[in-house]
DNA sequence: TATGTTAGTGTAAAATCAACACAAACAAAA
DNA sequence: TTTTGTTTGTGTTGATTTTACACTAACATA
């Protein structure tokens, strides 16, 4: 096979917003994945986990990659998310960004711990650090597309354990979507869909009424979405 | 500057999804252009129109610029949908796809003509020839997120002339969501949002009562969007 | 056994959506 | 000038969906 394109080529690399939720915080929070650069340039400087692409590797599977390489986690959601393309992104020359959106649950997930050298940390949202590169931009363009999907594409469920209380999952919509929900009015339209299947577990533990456990029925969802019915929250 | 990545690298082109829509035709439909290949690999077939990134353009420049050189178009709505990175997508060798969606008025922006060399064609979107490379595929991901998109926001503006007739409009999004609305509800919803100024014009020609002509306010709709509100048919 | 806290449940008013028909306006033909 | 054919433009009513709102049940701990 000759090689028909020898022009100069743009590097490409993947970057990954790994978005972080923990239900058993008392007020939870969506959290960032972030590395810590030990090398130049932004030496010092906090950024997406990311890597460049390999030549036999698909896009999505160089994200899955870099999601295990660099913070140890595997098998989770992970969606594309946009490509950024700006010529002086990177300052060491041309390099576009594949970036990916990731969801996790922190209790599934554990927390970081951060592999090789790299220091790997959780931020708050609104308490994120400088970022390195145009990372920001990344991650206000993830937080608008997570914001937006959540509300018609029940992929929320991907924060959560398998198994979680109705008080969980309005807390993780509340959350994301910044604002609150009649508690009345989100059981029953949740309920409405018959997406949700009562596993028959409590969760209990805590001084107060136990609590039905609940699992997302995905398949149900699957076969619904095909005859083009619509989840919206 | 010294360039630190020597690894072999993808290619990167930019490919188009141009949706065209002629709001004078009888049974209006969605047209996609298309370019036939004179080259190997797919010679003879019809493919997008797009090319390669060069080292000086950002991505939207390049695709701006292919739909310049290929489809003559010029200062339309356009958009990045997807970034393709199958490994063998392309048989030449290692090349990805960074897509864009543009929306064009068949009456503004003349029915293709086709520059250079090179043949271009306006397809219906049900009359599809066999494309080459994963070009299928980067049709169906356009059409899912138009079909998507349009409902909330107000993009499917992008497909009629600057002033246009309620009937038209609504045929427009007949078209494109395949389903029909009630006359009057549709719009009773579309005259709420106030987002439609009477030009004071109307549509004549026909032997039948003539048509009020409307423009869509865009100024208005980005302050309306900053405070929340949300456009949704 | 008492206490503090969260879980779980129904109803009524308001808002939105869906269905539906006819007169007004125009160009062309008679 | 009148008639004809065709499309525009407009309101109301019933059905459905959404919103607002308060109290008892259940649990762990003291």
């Amino acid at each position: 096979m000759s090689y028909t394109y020898k022009y100069p080529r743009p590097a490409v690399a993947v970057d990954c917003v790994i978005f972080g939720y923990d239900h058993r915080l008392e007020e939870p929070d969506l959290q960032i994945l972030l590395i810590e650069r030990k090398l130049a340039p932004f030496k010092g400087k906090w950024a997406l986990p990311g890597g460049f692409v390999q030549m036999n590797e698909t896009l999505d599977a160089a994200a899955a990659r870099e999601l295990k390489e660099e913070a140890g986690i595997e098998k989770v959601y992970i969606e594309q998310l946009y490509t950024f393309g700006e010529i002086d992104r990177d300052p060491r020359g041309r390099v576009l960004s594949v970036s990916y959106v990731a969801l996790v649950n922190l209790e599934k997930h554990r927390p970081s711990a951060g592999t090789d050298a790299e220091a790997a940390e959780w931020f708050s949202l609104n308490k994120l650090p400088p970022l390195a590169f145009d990372h920001k931009t990344i991650v206000k363009t993830a937080i608008e597309r997570l914001r937006g999907k959540v509300r018609y594409q029940p992929i929320g469920f991907e924060l959560l354990p398998d198994e979680f209380t109705f008080t969980e999952l309005q807390n993780m919509y509340e959350t994301i979507l910044q604002r609150t929900f009649d508690k009345r009015n989100f059981r029953k339209k949740m309920d409405s869909y018959g997406l949700l299947i009562d596993t028959g577990g409590m969760r209990r533990g805590k001084p107060n009424r136990a609590a039905k456990l609940y699992r997302f029925d995905g398949k149900r969802y699957k076969t619904l979405e095909k005859r083009g019915f619509l989840f919206e929250l």
